[in-house]
DNA sequence: TATTGTTATACTCTATAACTATA
DNA sequence: TATAGTTATAGAGTATAACAATA
């Protein structure tokens, strides 16, 4: 029941993403970045869901884009600690507004009281 | 918030497939042809959401594994008769069981009237 | 020796377009 | 010529392991 309702939603919100040049990942990191500072690159692959090695392209062009910033740990130069710019804040706010905007058009097709719980309930099934 | 919940499902279930040696778009199949035949495999998979050249393999397994069978139209020798076997039926009952099972574990996390309101409204939300 | 980030490789999925056989 | 199914090809996404720099 779910996989419609997703491949719904990716088919939205990619065109919502491409229009700043992002891409789902891209959105994923500045959203990590945006709510708490990860200090390594791997931390914020696992926070995602994703491989250290998969985000590097990704990290490659938000660093490029002036979304992030990717600086050598002075206490220890392996590490690179990664920070979202307020460029990227910008950006990250203006998709989010668009999606929600979306998401919110969608779920206006329930009534008020179901959507609450139905919001709720998706909350309580993550881990 | 759904992704992390699709991964959960995902990482499961994939396991209760493979021990009835079926993909995720063979159980596809056997939920779709037991719920209705399908007189073409274009139409399979367009009511699947899959393109008709990608479900060619899962249906030459299928029909291998004795799960469905595919027969060549009398009446239009192009197009293949599909059609589930009491053995892909019994295939799909027993995934099917397990499946619920593992949800319903999930849901339980919920109070009873929280978990109505979020399957109904899933089922409204989807198209 | 162990760890961080990077690169290289192979593998799976998918989309597209050619191809065949029928109509 | 048009359609159903098939095959071939190329492209994207991913996982894994090897690698360089640093500890």
């Amino acid at each position: 029941m779910l996989y419609p309702l997703v491949r719904l939603l990716i088919a939205a919100e990619t065109p919502i993403l491409a229009a700043q040049d992002l891409s789902m990942w891209g959105y994923s990191v500045l959203t990590a970045l945006d709510e708490t500072p990860v200090r390594t690159q791997a931390a914020l692959a696992e926070a995602i869901g994703a491989d250290k090695s998969r985000i590097i392209g990704t990290l490659d062009e938000l660093q490029l884009a002036g979304l992030i910033e990717r600086m050598p740990d002075p206490d220890d130069r392996r590490v690179r600690l990664l920070s979202i710019t307020a460029k990227g804040r910008r950006v990250r706010r203006t998709v989010r507004k668009s999606i929600r905007a979306y998401e919110n058009e969608l779920l206006g097709a329930l009534p008020a009281a179901d959507r609450d719980v139905f919001l709720k309930s998706l909350r309580a099934l993550q881990q």
